[in-house]
DNA sequence: GATATATTTCTATATTTCTCGAATTATAGA
DNA sequence: TCTATAATTCGAGAAATATAGAAATATATC
């Protein structure tokens, strides 16, 4: 990941609706959700949920499917995988325990678990 | 770490000259750099890097100590898991293989192998 | 085709954030 | 005390972002 991309998603990330509706994605897998879902959960106002949606999306951080009227969004767990590792990079200068739980994460990099959406 | 928090953490990330000097931090471990030499590794004139990492300090990412003429800047390595943590909070509704790293970081919580500064 | 539902795009205003020059504060050494 | 170094604070103009009303697009059903 480059530094651009990294601020692209961090700037997603760092306002309170969006990072409502992320972290919303989070939880819900790989199954994701309808934007109407999303809306309602949220209380946003639809056309302001598109925006931001839109705005995570450019970002790389959720995916989007349509499924006949609804737009299912969901989560890009690779991008966030790739997001993290790349704030820690070359953590401490080296391999110390703190951050090598992340390089796992960053390696792993999808959903692989039986029952993870 | 509430909403509030996490998204003023984030916001102060978003920003590539403040993430550059966040990255440059988690690369110097708990030993730090001085304002000086941050400010000349990044290029940054002294004002604007103290407005940003000022920014980085309020949104809890760093910490400084005063070391003579000099502040020593280093990153906060409990807040960046508890932000990583809160990122992925429930990811997926569960346990599932993806999500363990980040909750191992949460658990590690400082830089506790020897030489990490 | 007509109607209803789901979502997005357009547009304008209000607000916040960014950057840098200038001035200020803090510490060290002669 | 005087001077130099290190860092921070203040102020203002420019740029970017947020919000919501209104209109438009896409799909499904009657």
């Amino acid at each position: 990941m480059e530094q651009t991309d990294a601020v692209a998603a961090l700037s997603a990330l760092a306002h309170p609706g969006r990072l409502e509706v992320f972290r919303l994605l989070v939880k819900a897998g790989h199954a994701g959700m309808a934007a109407g879902k999303i809306a309602e959960a949220t209380g946003t106002l639809p056309n302001t949920l598109s925006t931001g949606l839109s705005i995570l999306s450019h970002a790389g951080l959720i995916r989007s499917r349509r499924d006949g009227r609804s737009v299912i969004y969901s989560a890009d767990f690779e991008a966030m995988s790739g997001l993290l590792t790349f704030l820690m990079e070359d953590c401490c200068s080296g391999e110390p325990a703190i951050c090598g739980p992340v390089a796992d994460l960053a390696r792993s990099g999808t959903c692989a678990t039986e029952g993870c959406a």
